[in-house]
DNA sequence: ACCGTCGCCGAGCGATCGCTCGGTAGGAGC
DNA sequence: GCTCCTACCGAGCGATCGCTCGGCGACGGT
């Protein structure tokens, strides 16, 4: 179960890397680029992989299947990624790291002010869920799949991503504007809530993606007991 | 991809059922009842399969390691299930009778008030996702493993746990025992919060299974907006 | 004594899996 | 013109997959 995917190439993550985006640029480094989602713009390959795993999850996915989908022969795939096991962590760590910047960019925007901190990360976290739903469905339902000596690095920065919110939540609590008495709990369950919107959140929906934004951050707020408004 | 799936016999489920559980009933129909967990009493191979289902996702687990945690030959383990599909369907079918069980007889327990009914749901789900973790996990990440031909009936059971919950909270609107102005997402958020306690519940952990109830229940109430307390 | 059913298994079938070997076409460098 | 490198592919390797065939011993009925 454990040699079967544990091949050569397990710790780089692609052959090539410069081709990425045509278009747009990933990283989004401008001001207020936190709330800019554009087209996800991965690597074909990627995103080829994107699609199935996150349809029939990463061993229900055959890499014949996500060459086709990339318009590319096995070998073809097997040249620029060398593994199946590699192009999910390509994935993942990419989506990662896609969210870890696009959240602490939306925190250090908001300034000091506790409950601006906290609408800044919960704001990010709904609209990364929603915009980048499929990265971020696999990147919470394949972490199993992970090889073993990956999925260390990506558990940490899932628990940074979760720390953000805790400390946010504990700064709240400390200023008076959170009156929780669990701040734990509620911050887990912020960050469920968050997560959760990338199993049913559709794009076509009756109810607009702002809107909802707007329902959601407003069900945070009542979980960790928002004292104002 | 579609073809490997459904072979025969998609749709009997076991070739067994007279031989579920040694010691105590599965159905536990007493009143009060639907706080009692006692051990899940799954017959063997279905156990078996839930472990590695568990662990492993569905198309991550063989035949072979199912019969093998089963004590059980391959074609010993085909005597009683006619595929591995009938495995994961059993186990989900049984897991959500159990649980919309559960919740009912809660909720009928509670008698017409909607604060006591949301009380009774929320925590059915609470004690349910942390006392039968591994099958309320399963049965949350695998519904895309799940054929075709079951796969609504499935989905039929959830929506119908689903509106248990909102409609609970609509009444408790209506009663202005809550003050929510978005009922439907406000109970999402609720159920969303209850399944993802099975993704993390530590039955060793720091805090204990009745203090965490305690703490997700006030939660859920906060997003509801619980008027009285 | 004989038969049938039940619970089970060793061996192995065809299909599919992840992955690789040995190429080829085309372009850049010199 | 020759060499190298990049970007690919047809064919197929060994392993593993879900599943089945034919058979075995124990036991109950008659």
């Amino acid at each position: 179960m454990s040699s079967a995917l544990d091949g050569p190439g397990t710790e780089d993550l692609a052959t090539d890397d410069q081709d990425a985006a045509t278009t747009e640029s990933e990283g989004n480094a401008e001001s207020g680029g936190w709330r800019d989602f554009g087209a996800p713009e991965l690597p074909v390959p990627l995103a080829a992989a994107l699609e199935t795993f996150a349809e029939h999850g990463y061993h229900g996915t055959s890499v014949r299947e996500i060459a086709s989908r990339a318009n590319l022969s096995v070998p073809g795939l097997y040249h620029h990624y060398p593994s199946k096991q590699s192009l999910l962590q390509g994935l993942l760590e990419r989506t990662m790291i896609d969210l870890l910047t696009r959240s602490e960019q939306a925190v250090a925007e908001a300034g000091g002010d506790p409950v601006a901190r906290f609408d800044a990360v919960v704001e990010s976290l709904l609209r990364f869920h929603m915009y980048r739903q499929a990265q971020a469905f696999v990147g919470s339902t394949e972490i199993r799949s992970l090889d073993a000596a990956y999925k260390p690095t990506y558990v940490g920065h899932r628990d940074r991503q979760q720390r953000m919110v805790d400390d946010i939540v504990f700064a709240g609590v400390e200023s008076g504007d959170f009156a929780t008495k669990y701040p734990k709990d509620a911050a887990r369950a912020v960050s469920t809530m968050c997560v959760g919107v990338s199993t049913w959140f559709n794009v076509d929906g009756p109810v607009a993606a702002d809107e909802l934004i707007r329902r959601n951050l407003h069900m945070a707020r009542c979980l960790v007991e928002y004292t104002g408004e």
